[in-house]
DNA sequence: GTAATTTGACCATG
DNA sequence: CATGGTCAAATTAC
């Protein structure tokens, strides 16, 4: 059985290296890597029918049956296993539809866009207190539907929170997040976090300026029991989960949001970040 | 004791 | 001047 999970990952971790390169795959390329993972998850389904064979009426746990139920489940599994942070207990109420959208780092939004259009001066627009450096990359994420919903989705690097605010317009307050080893390894990745108005269900997270202390959360780190190599997620690393949420859930969560998808868009290569300008970004009052 | 969070104040920007 | 972003002291959590 762990065989046919590490085959499982192996699979997962195909379908996460496409999606961080689909934007600027080629069709080719594209063939390839789907024949790949297509080919993968068949050898684990393989496998999985022999061992199924073998238990045949043997009374199976409970998370085995999830895992061999169909491949949702799988990704389910998958899911709780990298990183779906909280509730490790009853995700069947989660559906954890989640990034549904991502819009280009370098592109400034308006107030109206910020604050859902209720600013009270649409003409004008307002902007942030600095210019806008370079990498701006905004992702819509679900928030748990069990537990506390308050707590922003894990993105699989620490983060500190430095401040909290209410925000014109906004419901809900704007939280503002900086990169935990922004000392340590000056590290200017910092992220705001704030809850739709019409849905309380879903973040608007912004994220600036690109990590460079490359650590992640111990949720994620300690949470694939296959050493799957993170290569993939060294920047912004979207949660684990998004690819496999969409996988289970396309059908009935996201759908149709998919093909604005490519959250994981290195569009913000710039890497400004490792040099903090005599301008200041923060720190250096 | 250390690290994280909260929260009011400060400040840059338009 | 209003607003959003950040600072930093106080508070809380571990």
């Amino acid at each position: 059985m762990e065989e046919v999970m590490s085959m499982i990952f192996q699979g997962l971790k195909l379908v996460k290296e496409l999606e961080s390169s689909l934007p600027e795959k080629s069709l080719e390329a594209l063939s390839t890597s789907l024949d790949e993972i297509t080919r993968t998850f068949g050898d684990a389904n393989e496998r999985l029918k022999i061992v199924l064979e073998f238990r045949n009426s043997v009374v199976v746990s409970c998370s085995d049956q999830l895992l061999m139920q169909n491949e949702p489940g799988l990704m389910q599994e998958y899911w709780l296993r990298c990183g779906g942070s909280t509730s490790s207990q009853g995700t069947e109420a989660m559906t954890p539809r989640q990034i549904m959208a991502v819009e280009d780092g370098r592109r400034n939004l308006t107030p109206a866009e910020r604050s859902g259009g209720s600013s009270s001066n649409p003409s004008t627009p307002r902007q942030r207190r600095r210019k806008n450096e370079g990498g701006e990359h905004v992702v819509l994420m679900a928030a748990l539907r069990t537990g506390n919903i308050n707590l922003p989705p894990d993105d699989n690097h620490t983060w500190r929170k430095y401040g909290q605010k209410e925000i014109l317009g906004s419901k809900f307050p704007r939280a503002y997040y900086r990169c935990t080893h922004q000392k340590l390894y000056n590290c200017p990745a910092k992220k705001q976090v704030q809850r739709l108005n019409d849905d309380p269900f879903t973040f608007r997270v912004t994220y600036r300026g690109s990590h460079t202390c490359h650590t992640y959360s111990t949720a994620s780190a300690a949470a694939p029991t296959t050493p799957v190599t993170t290569s993939f997620s060294l920047d912004y690393g979207p949660p684990f989960f998004d690819m496999a949420d969409a996988m289970m859930f396309g059908s009935s969560g996201i759908g149709a949001n998919m093909d604005i998808y490519p959250f994981n868009d290195p569009s913000h290569h710039d890497d400004h970040c490792y040099r903090r300008s005599e301008d200041g970004d923060d720190g250096d009052k």
